[in-house]
DNA sequence: GGGCAGGTCTAAG
DNA sequence: CTTAGACCTGCC
């Protein structure tokens, strides 16, 4: 394989430790030879990125792919400096934001998102990393052999849906299987499209994923937060639930039903886990 | 061996 | 509308 290597200066707010470590995605690990590296797949291309303070470094990427792809699915058009300074009036939110700096809200494959939060409920982060891995391997499309191991695709709803509810629970998604096998068929017969419900407002965007079963509030906005990058989804998870009940007993603060709220809940829920020492 | 993990479904008041 | 229980699995 050819050892293409894109490199940009390295913008404002951007730390891949915290942008890939953060739990917002699931397919992107440390590489074993450097645990500064970070790799993995995503729109079925397998990337590895490096940084040092002055550059950032896209390994087997082409500058057409970086412009087509990684700008974008890593949001480096967005000032989120500008977002930060915004919470200036929220102690806990501006140090948790402070911590948090490095973080950029990856825009995914919107039913990769789907699919990989889905399987989120009710499991843990290694786990559900496991199921995703060995789902990609046995029905995603093989791209090739890179930094030592074989790469794939996630796999498309169509690929899924013919893998049925038995083929899915053989991957140990236990009782997500049919929550996995539900969102599959919609979109295969077409009963949801996910590029028109990027067009939607947020809470008709939410309702029609929550007609998909097993997709409940903090799914569907974790679908619509991490795949359609739709920054003002605010998803309530055990985590967030216990920061509103620890920092902000009283009331819930106006801004977390504002246009970047989402970007301030993944800063809280990263500050929070990192205080308590959850590491991924 | 019971509890827990980036929730949601179902049944019952 | 709100609220217990149940739920696959694997690691502690």
């Amino acid at each position: 394989m050819s050892t293409n290597i894109y490199s940009i200066n390295k913008p404002n707010n951007f730390d891949i430790e915290q942008i890939f470590s953060c739990g917002q995605c699931f397919r992107f690990n440390r590489t074993e030879e450097d645990p500064n590296a970070f790799c993995g797949v995503a729109f079925s291309k397998y990337i590895k990125v490096t940084q040092d303070s002055e550059k950032v470094y896209f390994h087997n990427v082409t500058q057409e792919e970086f412009d087509k792809i990684w700008s974008s699915f890593l949001d480096l058009s967005t000032d989120y400096s500008q977002i930060i300074s915004s919470f200036g009036d929220d102690k806990v939110l501006s140090e948790a934001a402070d911590f948090s700096s490095g973080i950029r809200i990856l825009k995914q494959d919107k039913w990769e998102a789907l699919c990989s939060f889905i399987i989120s409920q009710n499991n843990n982060i290694p786990r559900i990393k496991g199921i995703i891995e060995n789902m990609s391997a046995k029905y995603g499309e093989y791209i090739g052999c890179y930094d030592g191991k074989e790469r794939y695709a996630f796999p498309t709803p169509k690929s899924l849906y013919e893998a049925g509810i038995d083929g899915l629970f053989e991957l140990k998604t236990g009782f997500r299987a049919k929550y996995i096998y539900d969102a599959a068929s919609k979109i295969v017969n077409g009963e949801i499209n996910l590029d028109d419900i990027s067009k939607l407002p947020l809470d008709e965007a939410q309702k029609l994923l929550e007609t998909i079963k097993g997709v409940g509030p903090k799914v569907a906005l974790c679908t619509l937060l991490f795949g359609f990058a739709r920054h003002e989804a605010f998803p309530i998870d055990v985590w967030v639930k216990k920061i509103l009940e620890k920092y902000y007993s009283q009331s819930v603060p106006q801004h977390f039903y504002q246009k970047n709220a989402g970007i301030a809940q993944q800063y809280l829920f990263y500050y929070e886990r990192c205080i308590n020492n959850v590491f991924i």
